[in-house]
DNA sequence: CGAATAGTGTCTATAAGACATTATACT
DNA sequence: AGTATAATGTCTTATAGACACTATTCG
């Protein structure tokens, strides 16, 4: 805080958000098409200013989730990513944008019939490479995006947040392949994941129906932060065959 | 970023700084005593309000550390922590804060005779705590940035930022040991932090002088992140005897 | 010499990775 | 039966943590 007191410059406060969820097994952002200049008809990620009201910027954030995606927050993860103010991303004028990252679990199809029409699921991949050219700088915060989520897989609790309510060990598994993009061996993931704390717990001993031996399902545990990590293997331990 | 377009809220843009170095083993934070209200006489975070001339926020916050710290941010670890927009964070009216974090090697004496003359090393302990009570929400700042260096020591070469441009590798063990508040082993750190590839590299087969035998120097090497990662433990392994 | 710090070696418990085997459903 | 997926077990190798020991300086 400074101390001296003067005129402050006019910027405008922005809230984007980098909505992540999993469909058919790979890794997908929510994106808009923009309606006006500048960068009319590109994708860009949903977003808007924050209110006059006073509103903090995460209850904007919940609130751009809702509007925009049709999602309610209390339901999702949303943590903070970070601001990002180049002077020049907006050729409007001076725009600091304060970038969110949700975690959804995977819905059976884009929000519609919302104020979210135009908002579709969009693998992040051309994304990442740059075949898809987004708005502003929206690569960019969707690249932090994914990076941070790819890290917290590790650390933390998140890959829940990919799933339902109950869920079993191998959609818990397929989250952390689509997002880390690689494969795990299922008998490994099972123990390490099954050791790991209060990261799941069983749900009543239920099951789900697909085709072989039924599985048993598990919900989210108590722990947020995991000890030991689900370390991330630094090269694709052999490909070769299961699945 | 939003489709509709309408008159934006005033958002004053300050930046903050959490510096932090090591003063006799123990991990300290730069404070300054605010000279005007609100919080006269508190002791706050080094910061400003953005310039109005279109600067980029990471230039801004390298700008306040030379201002009020006297220090240079390209010699320096800088990186953005987040941002802080709690519509009633500042009593004056709505200012949103986009913290830094930076990292500084052990200075002999508290930055003197500049414009940072009030600025003074504090150990980060009775903030944390919450025994020092800080002005506006700078002690959520000072948890969050603490809390980011204590994760990024595992994961990066961050702890080198604490030390000088050549250090022993005993130095580098008193960095964890401070920002973690825990003891390590200097045996198994010592294997540890050799094995981890580029973390360190020998800088000429220099040595300096203390009590005993004259130690090895390193300087930082190009790794940034580390395969593997140095391991904090969840509980201090035996606390009995060395040093 | 003894004190102090630096650096190496060794042992053991545990975890990671590879992979075989058994279990339980479906058609 | 045959196929598919779930769950458990086993083996080997690597790593973490504990700690003994050697090396090199100083007073």
């Amino acid at each position: 805080m400074s101390q001296e007191s003067w005129s402050p410059p006019p910027v405008l406060i922005a809230v984007d958000l980098v909505i992540l969820t999993l469909r058919s097994n790979q890794l997908h952002v929510l994106l808009v098409q923009r309606g006006i200049e500048p960068f009319r008809g590109a994708p860009a990620l949903p977003g808007g200013f924050l209110n006059n009201d006073g509103e903090d910027i995460a209850v904007a954030a919940a609130r751009e989730l809702k509007e925009e995606a049709d999602l309610e927050a209390s339901r999702l993860h949303l943590e903070q990513l970070g601001a990002y103010g180049k002077p020049d991303r907006d050729p409007r004028g001076r725009v600091l944008s304060i970038a969110y990252l949700a975690i959804a679990p995977g819905l059976p199809e884009p929000v519609a019939g919302t104020d979210a029409a135009a908002a579709t699921w969009t693998p992040v991949e051309p994304v990442l490479s740059g075949r898809l050219t987004l708005a502003f700088d929206h690569q960019q915060i969707v690249l932090d995006g994914v990076e941070r989520a790819r890290t917290k897989l590790e650390h933390s609790a998140l890959a829940t947040a990919f799933c339902e309510d109950e869920f079993t060990i191998a959609e818990l598994q397929r989250v952390y392949e689509a997002v880390w993009g690689l494969r795990l061996d299922p008998r490994n993931f099972y123990r390490k994941v099954q050791r790991t704390d209060g990261f799941i717990v069983p749900a009543g001993s239920n099951r789900r129906t697909t085709n072989g031996r039924p599985a048993r399902l598990f919900s989210a545990g108590p722990r947020t932060v995991l000890h030991p990590p689900i370390a991330r293997p630094e090269k694709s331990p052999a490909d070769k065959g299961d699945r």
